[in-house]
DNA sequence: AAACTACTCAACCGCTAGACC
DNA sequence: TGGTCTAGCGGTTGAGTAGTT
């Protein structure tokens, strides 16, 4: 608020950090622990403003983050929050807890959005926006382009998890080097006395299973339990809509329907149905704030500072909806404030 | 092989809310 | 009470890389 930023000072050095630097940060970091930003750039000796020391934290060294391709999980997730959510990337970061708001921004900007894109323009080509961002932008249409399918016929044989979906990072600089990052932290996870705050050593350790769970059991609840998510309200995220869609467009393309979009193009998406496998992982995430959760229904806008203290968010009614397996998906739709 | 284009993602920028003095 | 500072957020940028011509 008219005070200059604070990298303008002279001798602040700027751009990707080397090995050097993070092993100082870490060092640092792992003596006094995160927070107190100020300080760190004096007493370390780096040549960076404490604002990008931090960034650098949060957003990379952090123990507990995970890097590289994103689960179809973990795609289905973001897909689903952002329609609920907005471009609220720290608050949809908080349900995925091993990624970093940067990186879920940055993996809705250069991936999602385009499979969104593509959606819209199969659905519709009339409807599609050079500048939509937003999965919720062409509701309405999905919706009723959606009612107006066979709601009944599903079939599971077109459904498959696409574990090498995602692109590869081959990124040979040191920021991109997850080896060197890990190498680096290894004795720090190994020696520090301090619990990890978000718990993400046992966020890995239940997502392998979750992993694992997907593999072996492909055929999600979602599609079986015959629940048409997004019957009722025209107000449901088309998001929503996208997944379900997908199913009657697979169908429709495998019943010599036309070739609009491929079904490599929904398959990581079309995977989040395994979102109702993974409910033990879901719930492990959240067990620590569901007792919390019917307080911060009620007062959605405290759920943004919740977050900001303990990266826990509350559990209100649409994660639940997204958690839990055998809700009323409709019924809690119409019951939203939000829509 | 070189030039060009598209893509990715770490890092930065600008801003706000809240804590602190 | 008002000014300052810090932490955190979302948007944007640009260097590096991959793919294409």
């Amino acid at each position: 608020m008219g005070r200059p930023p604070c990298c303008d000072k002279v001798g602040i050095k700027k751009g990707p950090w080397t090995p050097e630097e993070d092993i100082i940060l870490v060092s640092y970091i792992q003596e006094h622990g995160p927070g107190n930003w100020r300080s760190v750039p004096t007493n370390t000796g780096l040549s960076r403003c404490s604002k990008s020391c931090r960034l650098r934290w949060t957003n990379y060294l952090r123990p507990g983050i995970k890097r590289g391709n994103f689960t179809p999980h973990e795609e289905g997730m973001i897909i689903h929050l952002q329609a609920l959510l907005g471009n609220k990337w720290a608050a949809i970061a908080s349900y995925l807890p091993q990624r970093t708001d940067n990186d879920i921004k940055n993996y809705w900007n250069t991936h999602l959005k385009k499979k969104l894109k593509k959606f819209q323009a199969a659905l519709d080509p009339h409807l599609v926006s050079p500048d939509s961002t937003t999965s919720a932008q062409f509701v309405s249409k999905s919706f009723h382009d959606r009612t107006n399918l066979d709601m009944s016929n599903n079939n599971s044989s077109s459904v498959r998890l696409s574990q090498s979906q995602s692109q590869s990072s081959s990124t040979t600089t040191y920021a991109s080097s997850t080896e060197n990052i890990s190498r680096l932290l290894q004795g720090w996870m190994r020696s520090s006395p301090k619990p990890d705050n978000n718990n993400s050593n046992l966020h890995q350790v239940t997502e392998d299973k979750e992993l694992h769970q997907n593999n072996s059991n492909n055929v999600d609840s979602f599609e079986n339990s015959n629940k048409p998510m997004m019957v009722k309200s025209a107000s449901v995220p088309a998001a929503l809509n996208f997944v379900s869609f997908h199913h009657h467009q697979a169908k429709d393309e495998q019943e010599g329907g036309g070739d609009l979009v491929s079904h490599e193009e929904f398959d990581s998406i079309l995977s989040f149905e395994n979102l109702n496998n993974a409910s033990a992982w879901d719930k492990s995430t959240c067990d620590s704030v569901l007792d919390k959760s019917s307080d911060e229904a009620a007062a959605p806008e405290k759920v943004h500072d919740n977050h900001k203290q303990n990266r826990a968010p509350p559990l209100s009614f649409l994660e639940k909806w997204l958690f839990e397996e055998n809700v009323g998906h409709e019924e809690m739709m119409e019951l939203s404030p939000m829509f």
